[in-house]
DNA sequence: TCAATAGTTTAGAATTATTATAATGTAGTT
DNA sequence: AACTACATTATAATAATTCTAAACTATTGA
């Protein structure tokens, strides 16, 4: 989804019902300069405060979903506890801060084409992902 | 931990009291030829028809943290809705089956060493690890 | 040897993330 | 406007994990 678009539109394109829930949540999500990462309750707060009212944790978690099968989200997996979802829906690597919390894109510059030279009978490869993980580096520790 | 070593000793010396529900579940994880992949569901089921009564579930988690904690089991993140463990505690890069949810190691010989270009200032680099997911390949799929 | 102590196990309750349910509401169509 | 299909909501249910506090046990050292 390119920027500043009519998300009605968009949203009637890929047959969802633009909801005043909907069209909030897409100005929330895509509606910026760059991509970005998000738990569903960053996502709650962003689109509460947008809409001045609350909006129901199902309604998230649906829509969210929803938009996921149509191919605008992707989830991201760092942390068995949470999930972490992604306006980046290209296949692309990831820095996890341990400290923040924070995932961050690699460039495609920053690393080296991965080549996997084993195959497993039977199994096409789906995505190749690198995970980064990254913490403080405090130089005065034991 | 080396195979069919005596885990009375080996716990004693990471400060770990060799209770028998720890023995036993050292021996599930560690005395066999090959590292694994498990959940905490998984392991349950393993040491209680290893011992031929119940393990509770909560000693079942403290154990693997505490193993965890002193470097003898890693945690693996690949689904935001379960957690995984490894016995393989290197630094390593999985193959996931997507069809069967299994987790399986790659040889350092299926991948080139990667390197990342980018760095992130105060921070330092904990892990860089490759997951790859796969799936049935199916070429009779629309 | 055995009591004191510190650490461990346990059942069950609590917490958290997520999904299901079913009643109510709304968008799209005629 | 009326009909219908789909969406939203509050709330309940589920599942993974952690917490609690009482009972238990390994270790120590008198
Ligand atoms: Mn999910
Ligand atoms: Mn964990
Ligand atoms: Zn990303
Ligand atoms: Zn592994």
């Amino acid at each position: 989804m390119p920027k500043n678009c009519n998300f009605i539109e968009k949203l009637r394109e890929v047959g969802l019902r633009p909801t005043k829930q909907r069209v909030n949540m897409c100005e929330v999500l895509f509606n910026r300069e760059k991509t970005f990462h998000f738990t569903i309750n960053d996502l709650v707060k962003m689109i509460s405060e947008k809409m001045n009212e609350k909006i129901s944790l199902a309604t998230v978690y649906n829509t969210v979903h929803a938009l996921e099968k149509k191919g605008y989200l992707k989830e991201i997996s760092i942390d068995s506890h949470k999930s972490y979802f992604d306006t980046n829906t290209l296949a692309h690597h990831h820095f996890f801060d341990e400290d923040t919390h924070e995932l961050i894109d690699l460039n495609e510059s920053d690393i080296d084409k991965i080549n996997i030279r084993k195959n497993i009978t039977g199994k096409k490869i789906n995505s190749v992902e690198v995970l980064v993980r990254v913490a403080s580096d405090n130089q005065n520790q034991k």
